[in-house]
DNA sequence: TTTATGGCTGTCA
DNA sequence: ATGACAGCCATAA
């Protein structure tokens, strides 16, 4: 039934929003986690094109979105990533020296990517 | 419709 | 630890 390509063709961005607002504040999660959550496992890459697509006054915080090695990535607009972060230290996310997240601590462990340690 | 690209990831050296 | 290569999938032309 229906799994995805049922709504829209493009209800993927949709699920890519609902994931990242479900990140608990305080924490961190990275591309390719939310890609899988969102059930496109592997489009990491579509996950940045989602939110390069967000509006404005967007309700997704999207600054909670690192990618995987805990950094920032470089964007087409530079000086967005020194925003991402300081919003994100605002929600008591510190960074390293190296200008990374500790994913090991503030790292976003939803339920349906359990099953390693 | 097809082609090319891209705010990434994970592995190998 | 850092650098390079190839793969994935959706969007834009």
């Amino acid at each position: 039934m229906a799994t995805y390509v049922d709504s829209t063709r493009s209800d993927t961005y949709a699920r890519i929003y609902a994931v990242i607002r479900r990140i608990p504040m305080g924490r961190a999660a990275s591309y390719g986690q939310i890609a899988r959550l969102a059930g496109i496992p592997g489009a990491a890459r579509q996950v940045g094109y989602a939110l390069h697509a967000l509006p404005d006054g967007t309700t997704v915080p999207w600054h909670r979105v690192v990618n995987a090695k805990g950094t920032i990535s470089r964007r087409t607009v530079p000086g967005s990533e020194l925003t991402q972060r300081m919003l994100l230290e605002a929600e008591g996310v510190y960074f390293d020296l190296n200008g990374r997240v500790d994913l090991a601590r503030y790292g976003w462990t939803p339920r349906r990517a359990r099953g390693k340690k």
